[in-house]
DNA sequence: CCCATAATTGAGACTGAGTTTCAGTCTACG
DNA sequence: CGTAGACTGAAACTCAGTCTCAATTATGGG
């Protein structure tokens, strides 16, 4: 946390941002709600814990966040977006379930290599990639 | 073009709909348009045609048209839906464009194969998946 | 061939997620 | 400190898509 924080008024600071009582909250808020929330879920989250921040401001520091590095955006369909803290974890994907939404994590060096490969063959950039896999976890196949 | 209407109308007949005059010129337009067109892609050819359906009609045609597997829908971010019609093709991923726009499509067996091994490794049962890498198209890199 | 029934349509209201605006507030550099 | 310029919240707005409902139309049985 303290070095989270610290690396959030780095990011602020070279880009000559400011660092809020507001943007402190919802960074610590972030941390605490763990993995793949959405704004909603953060904004339950602050009320329970006696703070807030309005939506706007939320999305607007979640950019940030996501801008720095420190929190990855995942794009579901429909244009719902979720996010995950990444403080130094590991890239990766995503199983969706579509049932109870529950979403497992999994990474696959061999995917990224072919990613790789395939943007070279085609003379492509790539800054990003998505890789859902949506269907039915394990509690929800078996009912 | 008569193959297409004819398992369109299997589909509706199968699911108790039916084959009205919309109907009918939406696939004839959605053929036409060719690949990854975007609602309003759609809705200004078929103007330029002379032709026309609502919002609505076209909407609630295009999901029948995915519902039978004769059009695929290509969730982008931010909730923008491409369509691309998929009459005896193949199934195939993305990459996309972030400046010109362009969609360019890949193939991986081998990508397909470790999804279904995560799949199984953790007892999921996969009913679709998106897979879209997003940079800059061998043009755009170039500037 | 015609009718009754149920599906379909279009216009426009509505939704939900996210963005923008703008006046008042606050941060932090000098 | 003071102040330029960044930040904030409320509310208006946008955009893609969905829903409602009254009028229209396809279709299967007689």
């Amino acid at each position: 946390m303290q070095q989270a924080a610290a690396r959030f008024a780095d990011y602020l600071s070279r880009n000559r941002l400011r660092m809020t009582r507001e943007r402190r909250v919802i960074l610590e808020q972030v941390l605490a709600v763990g993995k793949h929330f959405d704004v909603d879920d953060l904004l339950v989250h602050m009320r329970n814990g006696g703070l807030r921040a309005s939506r706007a401001t939320l999305y607007r520091t979640l950019a940030h966040l996501v801008d720095s590095g420190m929190v990855h955006k995942v794009e579901m369909a429909k244009g719902q977006a979720r996010y995950e803290p990444m403080l130094g974890r590991h890239h990766h994907d995503h199983l969706v379930c579509l049932k109870c939404g529950e979403i497992i994590e999994f990474e696959s060096p061999e995917v990224e290599r072919i990613q790789e490969e395939v943007c070279r063959r085609k003379r492509f950039t790539m800054t990003g990639h998505t890789h859902q896999i949506r269907g039915y976890c394990r509690r929800c196949s078996s009912r």
